[in-house]
DNA sequence: TCAAATAAATTGCATTTTGCAAGTAAAAAT
DNA sequence: ATTTTTACTTGCAAAATGCAATTTATTTGA
């Protein structure tokens, strides 16, 4: 697997990676609405299509951004999981849903309310890292030990 | 002008102006690279078509991202410079660059090194905003105030 | 047990976005 | 007055995304 990229630039490296329209929207459900099988995507607000999801899943595990596994006791449903590399992906999320809150609303007039925008702006270091102590938790519940998928 | 959003959420929503693949590029090009002109863009390292930069730039244009002017002295160099909502954008563009370090340096062989990337860790908020000043100040110096511009 | 339901896709085709090369019009420079 | 520069536009090719239907391998439940 050989990825292409623009320049030496590194944020436009980046946005090599994460500059479509599904990328950052899956870590975002994934981070954020607990979404981990193909199912729980498909069944989200954004109703992303199939064969979409399919090569993006895909995609980003070959990138080492997620893992898929599957529990011991059922051989049909796979487990998509953010990796740390992926899980270090929070900061951006964060600062999208700040700017996003501040300067997107008065173009998106169905955009919901976020309480937790306020905390996350008076302490955004304590928010990303709860954040991820969250996400780390909920591997664990699922997998046993967080440790053996969140390489 | 309308624009479609893809559901109610507030990350989903800025991904649908920001997730694509030139918008934040040229959004940093102009925030780190000192481009103002057609001309700059289009002889940059990532080398955007034309046709591609013409429509985007109207597009920043309309959602109040960028402005366009002129200098009273030359009726043919459009100036494109980021308003305050685009300026806003800094915290994005510093968190991607700084995954990008930790996480894509090791699949992009070409990726130059960035000797502020360190500063830019050890204090983010100071960074952002000595980036932000500074841009404010380049504008400043080509329109006269910056306040006219920033809107 | 065995048919129905479920999860995770793939396939074919339509639409939209991006890319490339060439051309154009107005302003500026020589 | 002619050439060069800037900022585009146009036409067509290729790639990404979208939609609906189909497929395969489980798993569930009567």
């Amino acid at each position: 697997m050989e990825y292409k990229f623009r320049c030496e630039c590194p944020i436009t490296s980046a946005l090599d990676i994460l500059g479509d329209k599904w990328v950052l929207v899956i870590i975002k459900q994934m981070l954020t609405e607990d979404k981990k099988t193909f199912k729980d995507f498909t069944g989200s607000d954004e109703a992303i299509a199939t064969n979409i999801l399919s090569s993006k899943l895909k995609y980003l595990e070959e990138l080492g951004i997620i893992t898929k596994t599957q529990l011991p006791d059922n051989k049909k449903t796979n487990l998509y999981l953010l990796t740390e590399k992926g899980l270090a992906l929070t900061p951006v999320i964060v600062e999208l849903s700040i700017w996003s809150d501040e300067n997107v609303r008065e173009l998106n007039s169905i955009m919901r309310d976020s309480p937790e925008i306020a905390i996350m702006k008076s302490n955004k270091n304590a928010f990303i890292q709860m954040i991820q102590e969250n996400y780390r938790a909920k591997v664990s519940e699922v997998v046993g030990s967080a440790e053996t998928f969140l390489r």
